[in-house]
DNA sequence: CTATCTTTCAAACGGTCGTTTGAATTGCGG
DNA sequence: CCGCAATTCAAACGACCGTTTGAAAGATAG
C-alpha cells in the first residue's frame, strides 16, 4: 500500500515540472505559454494553478527542484576540503574546482532535465524580472557565504574589494559557459557535442578562473582598493 | 531651410529608439509591450510600425544604432595598435584593453541611453529567441574574426582550441559584467556607483581577463587540443 | 491658397495570455 | 459498494498583445 503510492505520487506533478524546465530554456519564462506547456506535458491546462497555484509559483518550483541540492553539493563539496586538510590553508585552485564541480556534472544528465535546467540557470542571471532574479539570489545565498569566506581564507594577501570582484567575474564566465548555446560558434568552428565532455570543460575553466583569480595586483587597483 | 529640417528631423524615431532600449532593459523584449514604450515615449501607438515597421525591426533598429558605431570603434582600436607598432607582435593585454575599452566606455554615458544599451547588451546575449542572439551574431562577426586573428597571432604557441575556449570565457565575463546589476551585492555590499567607474573597471577586468588567457596549460588540456 | 506627401491619431481587429469555475472522473478507506 | 476527497477536465473570463485601418493634421512645394 505504501509501496505502491509511492509510485506515481505527484506523477503530474513531475511531468508539469521536467517540460518547464525544458520550455523556460527553450522560451523564456513569458515566450513559454502554459497552453504550450500542458500540452506537452500531456495534461490539463488547469493542472499549473491546481498543483502550483500560478505560473510564477510553478517558475519558482523548477529552480527549487535543482538548485537546493546543487547548492548542498557545493557546501558538501566545501565540507569535504576542509575535512581532508584540517588546519591547512585550502589552495584557490580547489575551491574553485569544489564549486563549479557541481553545476558541471549536472550538464552531462542530458537524458534527465539536468542539461536543460543547467542552461536555464545561466540565462535567468540575466533575467530581466526583478522578482526571479531576487529568487536566485536567495537560493545562492548560503553557499555563496560559504564560498566567499574560503575564498577569503585561500588569499589572505588580497584586497577583499578585489577579490569581490573576481569572484564576481568568475561567476559571470561560469554562468555564461553554461548558458550559452551557440554564442561559441562565433568564434569557431565548435562541435556542439564537445561542448558537453564536462571533464575536459572543468579543466579549461579551473584553469582560467584560478589564473584570473591569482592574476598579479597592479598599484592601481592595490591603491583603489 | 536645409538647417531647420535637421533638427527634428526623425525626432519621433529617436524617442522610441531610446525609450525602447530602456525598457527592454528593464523587462525584456517580451515584456515590455508597445503600449507601454509609445506611452512612456508620448507618442502614438502606431507610431512604432509606422516607423520601424513591426515590433521586432525595432529591437533591430536598437540594436543597429549602437553596436555598429561600437564595432567600428573596436577594429579601429585594433588598427590604430598594430599601426603603433608595425611589424611587432602585440601583447594580449593590449588586444584586450582594445577590445573591452568601447563597451566600458558607453557604460559611462548615464545620461544618453549608453548604460542602459550596454545593459540591455549583455542580457541579450542569453536571450531565448533565437533570431536575436542570431542578429547580435550576425552584427559582432566582423569585429569578432578580427580579434581572433589577433589573439592567434599573439600567442601563436597556445592550442587553437584552447585559445577558442579562453576567448570564449573573456567574452562570458565581459557579458556579465556588464549585464548584472544587482548579482554582484550577492556576493557583497558594493556601492552602486562604483560599478560605474570605467577606468577603475577596465583595470581589473584587464588583469583578470589576461591572467585567464595566459593561464599555464595543463597536460590534459595539451593532450585534448 | 491649393495640391501632395508625410506623419499622427483614435479605434478596432483577431489572437493569446494566465486564471477561474463548476462539473465529471478517479482513487481509496470504510 | 458507498462516500469522500483528490484530481482532471472543457469551457469561459477579462485583460493585454502586436498590428491594421482610414480619417485628421501637419508640413512642403508650386
Amino acid at each position: 500500500m505504501s509501496l505502491r503510492a509511492i509510485k506515481p505520487q505527484h506523477e503530474t506533478r513531475t511531468r508539469i515540472l521536467d517540460v518547464a524546465e525544458e520550455l523556460f530554456m527553450q522560451h523564456g519564462f513569458e515566450g513559454a505559454s502554459m497552453r504550450m506547456l500542458t500540452a506537452k506535458a500531456g495534461v490539463n491546462l488547469a493542472a499549473v494553478n491546481y498543483h502550483f497555484g500560478s505560473k510564477h509559483a510553478l517558475i519558482e518550483a523548477v529552480f527549487r527542484r535543482r538548485l537546493d541540492p546543487m547548492n548542498v553539493a557545493r557546501i558538501a563539496a566545501l565540507d569535504k576540503l576542509v575535512a581532508e586538510a584540517p588546519g591547512r590553508v585550502l589552495a584557490a585552485e580547489s575551491i574553485i574546482r569544489a564549486f563549479i564541480g557541481p553545476g558541471l556534472r549536472m550538464i552531462e544528465d542530458a537524458k534527465g532535465g539536468g542539461r536543460n535546467f543547467i542552461r536555464l540557470l545561466g540565462r535567468t542571471y540575466t533575467e530581466p524580472a526583478k522578482s526571479i532574479r531576487a529568487l536566485i539570489g536567495h537560493l545562492y545565498a548560503p553557499a555563496m557565504e560559504r564560498y566567499k569566506a574560503a575564498f577569503e581564507r585561500a588569499l589572505p594577501q588580497m584586497p577583499r574589494e578585489e577579490l569581490v570582484w573576481r569572484i564576481y567575474f568568475m561567476f559571470g564566465t561560469l554562468a555564461y559557459t553554461l548558458a550559452a548555446t551557440d554564442t561559441v560558434q562565433l568564434i569557431a568552428g565548435c562541435k556542439p557535442e564537445d561542448r558537453y565532455d564536462a571533464r575536459l570543460l572543468e579543466e579549461r575553466l579551473a584553469a582560467f578562473l584560478n589564473a584570473g583569480l591569482n592574476a598579479p595586483l597592479k598599484s592601481t587597483i592595490r591603491k583603489a582598493a
